[in-house]
RNA sequence: GGAAAUAUAGCUCAAUGGUAAGAGCAGCACCCUUAUACGGUGUCGGUUAAAGGUUCAAGUCCUUUUAUUUCCA
């Protein structure tokens, strides 16, 4: 017996399965099953479970999950091993928050021990959560044996490859300009700069300095016409980084104006540059063209007259005196101090053009980097380069002027800001610049500043020590390696991933934080001697070294490789100093990056797993990702590619030029039903739990993957779950209990020999071929990474030709009671029909899929496998497939479709049979095609005959249209014309086109060929006529008394089946019956009483009056009474 | 500011440059059913985000703009 069920609950199916795949260790079978000589690799990009798994999990899950079982069906083998990503800020702050500290605190308050203790602990603190989510949604993935990047032989690993890239000369310690807090001594993320509060409005004295042009070659033409000097001018808000100063940007198509007009603090006649734009924030409208003889010094109006107008490009590499000449050296005199084009100049304010200073500004860092402008530095006592203001904020004694002086009014107390006489040195600043007759403009000025949310001072931006790889030496390679990557979409890889890799910059490895991978660089500490560890085994080297140095005590072993531990190492130079740790950890992404190599404790341990498993053949995450893990993923590969022997062994084994990744897919967002992102605080995000619980995984999974590309964002609406339970589960539901209540009778097992099918009939053969088509489609599209089109395609299927098609044009095959060949050909149909829909769809719904799989197996053991996850792929049998079939059976839709429609037209219903429709011929092969399915057509639309006519008669009215694709190239830019022509032939010349196959338009310029144009016929005058692209049905509507009482018949069985079904009988009960009857209801009974009879299973029908306790029901407007009862 | 994606019916999505822009859901009306909470037929619903351009022909190609989103700064 096949098991029948009640009713559709695929959350319950979902727990069930889950048990026996927990019971049978299907998923360890999946894998062992297949041969390890045939491996498909996948990476697991590992989550962090210190948040909990939101819906979008489910949606990344399954998509990663879909590929994984569709190559397990495929016969290969994919192991899944899992990982979880346990360092970075946001462990931090989560340990912070539980707490009740800040970063402060650590090393006060509470230990750096102690706080790593909480952090290892928070790390892994919805675990639990996490492996129960990747259970219930059907996520198989190896939980058992995960990899951990805070564990000891994961650091290792990424020592191993931090030393190699070190020995390459790719790894570097230089700078970066980055929000930073003197008073703290710290930098600050870009995650703490977002704190709310840390922007606040500040009130700072800015300066409009002028920078006097050198006359030379480049800017001569700035001196035509005029005598004095010319100076550009350029407004900030911080002066003191004019010290700094060391070039000046403009915008290349921005428009500047050259204007003789007065110094307003010294009265002195200049000429100043800056953006046309700008002129009416600098001088009054009155002052235009003024008298400048008539101008005396301490004139309100001064008088200004535009003298020359240039563009910014101009204006590129115009050589300025340096403006507080302080430190200056030959480098900067001759590559310094001149004009650079940035593409950050605006016009909004300021003068556009902007005063540089390398060191004290992200933007102007980049802009003089990219245009090979030095900054302006100092040595300090170890001989370093450093810039003109210390880490206390004071600038230093090179800046003789200010020397020891706090850069920023607010970090001085609030004592020492009271006394008399005090001046910020902004203000010293302004007041020199003004008598030197280098200020154009000084005045207060509101903005918004950031400020650290620890000391509630103002930031400064400043260059901090950062240890950089250097991914630019291995931008080319990058780039090239990346177009051998198969992207989903396309447009991420050559679109945002592409035009990142064609801007790469060196990589920042640095975070001064606590919980993370230590950088493994000990550095003497005037940075003449540093050493990069590679193993803990080079690290017990040195330190045996150090013990014997008396730096270390004696027996000091590493128990754990993170802070403070590792601090606690410090090693000894060859010169025989100490050497410290650099205190910074290393960039959590580049832990998940180098999970190829780290998983398997490469090279120390598992060459042969990392060898299998290198590169992988797909990953998959979300699009954020595209900067993140898939950066990382491809930065180290190919960079160890070139720095490591290890690595360019294997890959030369295995034939890899060098990518960490073939295939990658990257999916897009999951947002609320609105298109609104999900949140907790707005309460509408989903939860995945909820929902799995309500409609089942499976529901939940196809919903997600049918409803838009993965890459596409989702809207996620339960409605739309709901939607697919009933549509798609639902009818595929149906078509099984259809197929055990049937199979349950006539005991069918399929054990009787197959049934060839070119025996089988035309519907059968239709639909094996309709199977086979759709294997070869699905097929395609899982393995170019569409899972949506093959869900879509699963679904048309089911729905429209296997349930509302197949089964119901079969469903009488079903019901004869002896078996025949016909039906055992309907149920051996059908089995494979279901048998292979549970392949097809097993990646997408695992759940739902096993189950049809095993039900049916159970009874037949046709299957060799216990689990459709064990089974392999739907074979292509392309014998199987006849196009023509499929197309006349298509035909039999439509025809049955346009039938239908005009019964409903004329109001005569289905259950009335009339005699005939009419088809006019459009081709020979046409009425061939529709005689193979008249059958179906006729029962169908319960009509009982076809009839075939031609146009000879003139009887058919055509109508004729041009197909423009054959035309277009024929006729080019005639077809207007020629279209028109066409549209207004007549009758007759649709005739002699038809008869010729050719016909001339305009006056003969063009032949229009058959093949030019669609002819269709559009009427049969006289009948009720319906098309559907050329296709067109006439329906006779006729009612003879002999079909009307046939009609009547099929009204009397619908009422007493309609019985049967509320009385409960089972569809093999026999009955008897009595009537109490009109005697036109009684003639048209009794006239086709047999064949009533074998419709509703009566061995009789009796017609009493006065029937008392019989049903009252309506037919033809007669009420009527009739009493059923069992034999 | 840079890069990318998306924009088609109330909703979710289709539509090799080829001329009536289609499905499903939802709504409405009628019908069918010894598998079906299914289905059928009809109806309602569109300035294809906007504006230009290329072309005999544009939802589709090009340019600009707008909106939403993501990543980077």
């Amino acid at each position: 017996m096949y098991k029948e069920y009640k009713q559709l609950n695929l959350s319950q199916t979902g727990k069930e399965i889950l048990d026996f795949w927990k019971q049978k260790n299907i998923f360890e079978k999946s894998i062992t099953s297949r041969p390890a000589g045939n491996p498909y690799t996948f990476y697991e990009g590992p989550p962090s479970a210190n948040g909990m798994p939101g819906i979008h999990h489910v949606m990344a899950r399954s998509i990663k999950d879909i590929f994984c079982r569709y190559k397990t069906l495929k016969g290969y083998q994919v192991k899944r091993k899992g990982g979880w990503d346990t360092h970075g800020l946001p462990i931090e702050l989560a340990v912070e928050k539980a707490l009740g500290i800040t970063k402060d605190d650590i090393g006060k308050k509470i230990s750096v021990k102690d706080y790593n203790d909480a952090c290892r602990k928070e790390v892994m603190r919805y675990t639990d959560v996490w492996n129960d989510l990747t259970e219930k949604m059907g996520y198989w993935v190896d939980l058992n044996d995960p990899y951990i990047t805070y564990k000891n032989e994961y650091i290792e690993s990424l020592w191993w490859i931090l030393k190699q890239l070190h020995n390459k000369d790719l790894l570097y310690k230089g700078y970066t300009v980055q929000p930073y807090s003197p008073k703290s001594g710290t930098g600050l993320s870009s995650h703490e700069l977002n704190q709310p509060g840390t922007y606040k409005m500040v009130k700072d004295t800015t300066i409009t300095a002028q920078f006097k042009v050198k006359r030379d070659g480049d800017s001569e033409f700035l001196f035509n016409g005029i005598d004095t000097e010319v100076f550009i001018l350029a407004w900030t808000t911080t002066p003191w980084t004019l010290p700094s100063n060391c070039a000046l940007a403009v915008g290349e198509a921005i428009t500047y104006v050259k204007i003789s007009t007065f110094n307003p603090y010294t009265y002195l006649p200049v000429c100043v540059v800056l953006a046309k734009d700008l002129i009416k924030k600098y001088f009054k409208a009155e002052g235009e063209n003024a008298s400048f003889a008539d101008y005396k010094g301490g004139d309100k109006i001064i008088p200004w007259k535009i003298e020359a107008e240039v563009k910014g490009s101009q204006l590129v590499g115009i050589h300025y005196e340096q403006l507080m000449p302080y430190v200056t050296n030959e480098d900067l005199e001759k590559n310094a101090f001149r004009v650079i084009p940035a593409d950050f100049v605006t016009t909004e304010d300021g003068t556009g053009i902007v005063h540089t200073a390398s060191v004290f500004g992200a933007d102007d860092f980049r802009a003089c980097k990219e245009n090979n402008v030095p900054s302006v530095m100092v040595k300090d006592e170890t001989g370093k380069d450093v810039p003109l203001v210390n880490k206390q904020g004071r600038f230093v004694d090179e800046v003789t002027d200010y020397a020891g002086r706090y850069v920023k009014e607010e970090y001085y107390t609030d004592a020492e800001r009271a006394e008399e006489g005090f001046k910020p040195t902004d203000v010293l600043i302004s007041i020199k610049l003004k008598t030197e007759n280098r200020a154009f403009d000084v005045k207060k000025y509101e903005h918004s500043y950031p400020h650290s949310w620890r000391s509630d001072e103002p930031i400064l931006y400043y260059p901090l020590d950062s240890w950089f790889i250097r991914t630019t030496a291995v931008k080319d390679k990058m780039v090239e390696l990346n177009k051998t990557i198969n992207w989903k979409p396309e447009s991420t890889g050559t679109g945002r991933f592409g035009n990142w890799l064609e801007n790469l910059v060196d990589w920042n490895l640095s975070r001064s934080r606590y919980w993370g991978t230590p950088l493994p660089i000990w550095r003497e500490e005037n940075g003449t001697e540093e050493i990069c560890i590679g193993s803990i085994a080079e690290l017990n080297e040195e330190i045996a070294k150090s013990i014997k140095a008396g730096f270390m005590p004696e027996g000091f072993k590493l128990e754990d490789m993170h802070r403070p531990y590792v601090d606690d190492v410090v090693l000894v130079s060859s010169t025989g100093n100490k050497m410290l740790r650099e205190p910074d950890l290393i960039d959590v992404w580049f832990d998940s990056g180098a999970m190829p190599y780290a998983q398997w404790h490469f090279p120390f341990e598992g060459q042969e797993e990392f060898k299998n498993a290198y590169p992988a053949d797909f990953i998959a995450e979300g699009v954020d990702q595209t900067r993140g893990w898939f950066f990382t993923l491809h930065a180290i590969a190919v960079m160890l590619s070139e720095a490591s022997d290890e690595v360019k062994a294997i890959n030369e084994q295995v034939g890899n030029k060098g990518i960490a990744f073939k295939n990658v897919v990257s999916n897009g967002l999951v947002l609320d039903k609105n298109g609104n992102k999900m949140s907790k605080r707005l309460g509408n995000a989903v939860d995945p739990f909820e929902t799995i619980e309500k409609y089942g995984a499976d529901a939940a999974r196809w919903y997600m993957i049918s409803n838009a590309s993965p890459w596409d964002n989702l809207k996620f609406n339960e409605e739309g779950i709901d939607e697919v339970r009933r549509k798609f589960f639902g009818t595929l539901y149906n078509t099984y209990s259809f197929f055990t209540l049937y199979a349950n009778i006539d005991k069918f097992t399929y054990s009787e020999a197959e049934i060839e099918i070119s025996k089988r009939p035309e519907i059968d053969r239709w639909i094996i071929s309709l199977l086979n088509t759709l294997s070869k489609e699905v097929d395609g599209y899982y393995a170019d990474f569409e899972p949506t089109k093959a869900a879509r395609a699963i679904q048309e299927f089911v729905d429209v030709h296997f349930s509302n098609w197949f089964i119901r044009l079969s469903r009488r095959r079903f019901w004869k009671s002896d078996n025949t060949e016909d039906k055992l050909s309907a149920y051996q149909t059908l089995y494979t029909c279901l048998i292979a829909i549970s392949k097809l769809m097993s990646p997408i719904a695992p759940f739902f899929a096993d189950r049809l799989y095993c039900d049916l197996n159970a009874v037949t053991g046709k299957e060799e496998f216990e689990s459709v996850h064990l089974a392999y792929f739907p074979e292509y049998d392309s014998a199987l497939v006849d196009a023509e079939l499929e197309e006349r059976m298509q035909l039999a839709q439509d025809v049955s479709s346009l039938t239908l429609s005009l019964r409903k037209k004329v109001n005569i219903n289905v259950r009335q049979p009339l005699s005939k429709i009419l088809l006019p011929i459009l081709d020979k092969s046409f009425k061939l095609h529709v005689e193979q399915v008249k059958d179906l057509i006729l029962s169908e639309t319960n009509i009982k005959d076809i009839e075939y006519i031609t146009d000879t008669a003139g009887f058919i009215k055509k109508k004729i249209k041009p197909n423009f694709k054959a035309l277009g190239q024929k006729v080019g830019k005639d077809m207007k014309v020629v279209a028109e022509a066409i549209t207004n032939f007549s009758q007759e010349d649709i005739a002699a086109l038809e008869t010729n196959g050719n016909i001339p338009v305009l006056d003969g310029k063009y032949e229009v060929l058959a093949t030019d144009v669609e002819i269709i016929a559009e009427d049969v005058p006289g009948w009720q006529v319906a098309n559907l692209g050329k296709l067109t049905v006439a329906l006779d509507v006729t009612i003879t008394n002999e079909l009307k009482q046939e009609g009547i018949s099929r009204e009397f069985i619908n009422r007493v089946q309609n019985i049967r079904k509320t009385k409960g009988f089972e569809v093999t009960d026999r009955i008897n019956v009595q009537v109490s009857s009109t005697p036109a209801i009684r003639e048209a009974v009794e006239n086709n009483l047999s064949y009533i009879c074998a419709e509703i299973l009566a061995d009789s029908i009796t017609f009493v009056d006065n029937l008392t306790g019989g049903e009252p029901v309506t037919i033809d407007e007669q009420e009527i009474l009739i009493a059923i009862s069992k034999v």
